[in-house]
DNA sequence: TAAAAACCCCGTAGCCACTTCAGGGTCAAG
DNA sequence: CTTGACCCTGAAGTGGCTACGGGGTTTTTA
């Protein structure tokens, strides 16, 4: 009910190099664990569960501040979860925002690339001729849409 | 037809942080360029046009690495383009893997959002409620999905 | 019983593409 | 002669790890 992992256990155990879980102590979000005579780390269920919880964000791709935030918030049950639900909604738009980016940012490589079929020689790449060329101020396929910047 | 550029100068004509203008010249994108009596940087037509090809190709995301090997390639112009056009590829493909992660992850913060509706107290928040649940083993609603990983 | 393999410790530096900072020097206008 | 705009250098900071160097400990194997 209560494991006592070591280090490495706990990192197999939540598939996180250990190196990393050593981080998240370090940058204080995993609590620091209990110390063998020896030194060595041992880890409680809590730790799994936060370090689960942890990872579970990442996976979501929350920067760890965002994360701290969470903590932070769970720690204080009484309040209202509108801040909760606030950084998800920022961190969607975030997320929202990069992915029309990079669908900008694919169809300008596809155009770009449609620009040449291999085999020729560097000169007559109508890839590096279109790269040149934008440099030089003439327009590029590729950024010649009406569609906003993608960075 | 040449204009001799202070930096200041030549990072508002490009539309580039100065200190950026001095990290290319550092890492070796942007070649060193003269110098006036006083140590002032003066740039010409070229340095125009290679920082304008390097903020075209940063713009379509690519990374320094890859914008010194495409102008290793144009100066070698009696080679076959296969490596230049191998590049643009190799890079499209991690472009479309990047964006169906987001993708995937944009479906799972929707439906996390989904869990809440604002105006509860911390304990009720539906989505506090589905992260802290996923770090105990049970199943989320954001991670129930048959496809694969996102990360 | 000893050597080898596997595990653990700590601190530091490296990755990327910048950005910021500290602490100066140079030059024209008022 | 001071103010402000511009320029210089080198070092450190950003995020989220990852890798390395140089140890100590524990377990397995020969
Ligand atoms: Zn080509
Ligand atoms: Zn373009
Ligand atoms: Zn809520
Ligand atoms: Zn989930």
């Amino acid at each position: 009910m209560n494991p006592r992992l070591r280090i490495g256990e706990l990192a197999i155990q939540c598939g996180v190099a250990l190196e990393t879980i050593r981080y998240y102590e370090k940058v204080g979000l995993l609590p620091e664990p209990m110390r063998e005579a020896n030194g060595y780390r041992v880890y409680g269920q809590g730790h799994v569960e936060q370090l689960a919880f942890i990872r579970h964000c990442r996976a979501l791709d929350m920067s760890l501040a965002d994360i701290h935030a969470l903590r932070q918030f769970a720690t204080q049950p009484s309040g209202d979860c509108g801040e909760i639900d606030q950084l998800i909604e920022t961190h969607l738009a975030r997320v929202h925002e990069r992915l029309t980016s990079l669908q900008n940012l694919e169809r300008q490589l596809l155009t770009l690339r449609a620009t040449c079929a291999s085999g020729r020689c560097v000169q007559e790449c109508g890839i590096l001729h279109e790269l040149v060329a934008a440099a030089q101020g003439d327009g590029c396929v590729c950024h010649t849409d009406d569609t906003p910047g993608n960075n």
